[in-house]
DNA sequence: GTCTATAGAAAGATAGAC
DNA sequence: GTCTATCTTTCTATAGAC
């Protein structure tokens, strides 16, 4: 819950675009590109919603440069690999959603609406999830393989904290990564390989 | 590739109506909610905007009334049990968007961004889709089952249509169908009594 | 470096003529 | 039943004062 009462900072650019990238990154996680508007950004950011422009040119620009900063997919890819189908099945079901962080993955799935963040989107997940997730998981058919896994948790994402259906908010927890981690140890394991790491 | 060029009805209120609401399902699925104006949805149905406001109220009310539609899932579930995971497997990868076509999935998945719209998506969802899935499901756990399922088709057909991800796109069908029925079949297949109907 | 003020475009909705 | 015209709001972006 911390509001928009940052420390008082005056004249100085790094921080000033910091603090407005920062509260972006936040607002649109929390609501999409399309909701939200450059007023609500730099007021959550305790500047004008001039300052946004003059940083970082257009809100398209900004939207870019929160998705140029790196994914962190160690936390994910970290797992042992025999046991990454259950771990990341507990993850996944047991993940919530912090409306004041950044989570590059909602921020997406709520953000498809406009064409211009639609490309930005989908450049990002090429880079920045499919090809380390390939190279990761390896083995034959690992880019398509790679595909499926990004569908069945952006699809899981999307139906559990976007568009919040029963089924699965209301689902016991434990029985959830019971049926899910098998669906992902079929698709992380390579159907020739499966053995191998 | 049919061009708005609509028989030319006079003061017809039902088929004004028709026209509005079967131009707006097919822009809404090739474009969104947030996407397209009311301007454009009454030229492509050839009449103008005040017509929709007119007949639907409002632009949510017009979302709202082409989402009160049933989605028919007889292509879908009239599918032999058995052969369900394969045959649906490749009935997903096989499909091919359409842009001058109604589709309920394309229309939720690129609508996402709107309150309003969103709203409506959840509703239709659990009742359109959510509640035949577990009825036809069956067995233990059905709901979370169905809950899984729409969260893979979903994605796949986000990643696969909406964000266009290139490793569903370039792949090979056949692999993809390959890779896909195992998991289908899973989540189809209730874990305590698999051969039951 | 940051602000106020505003331009300019587009949207949803409505009033009223025909 | 359908149209034109317009009101009102909201948005991104920019010019220019301080």
């Amino acid at each position: 819950m911390k509001k928009a009462v940052p420390a008082k900072r005056k004249r100085d650019a790094a921080a000033t675009s910091n603090a407005i990238l920062e509260a972006a990154s936040i607002v649109f996680s929390r609501s999409g590109y399309d909701r939200v508007g450059l007023r609500e950004i730099a007021k959550e950011a305790g500047v004008t919603a001039a300052l946004v422009n003059r940083y970082f040119g257009s809100k398209e620009g900004l939207f870019a440069r929160i998705l140029e900063r790196k994914i962190d997919l160690a936390p994910v890819l970290a797992a042992d690999r025999v046991a990454f189908g259950d771990w990341f099945a507990e993850y996944l079901v047991t993940k919530r959603e912090n409306p004041n962080q950044y989570d590059p993955m909602l921020l997406m799935l709520r953000s498809l609406s406009d064409d211009d963040a639609l490309k930005i989107i989908r450049a990002t997940l090429e880079e920045q999830l499919s090809k380390p997730l390939t190279a990761w998981l390896g083995g034959d058919n690992a880019s398509e393989r790679a595909g499926l896994m990004i569908a069945m948790f952006s699809g899981f994402a999307l139906m559990k904290d976007v568009v919040r259906i029963k089924n699965l908010r209301k689902a016991d927890q434990d029985i959830l990564i019971t049926l899910l981690a098998p669906i992902i140890k079929i698709i992380a394991d390579s159907p020739k390989s499966p053995e191998m790491g």
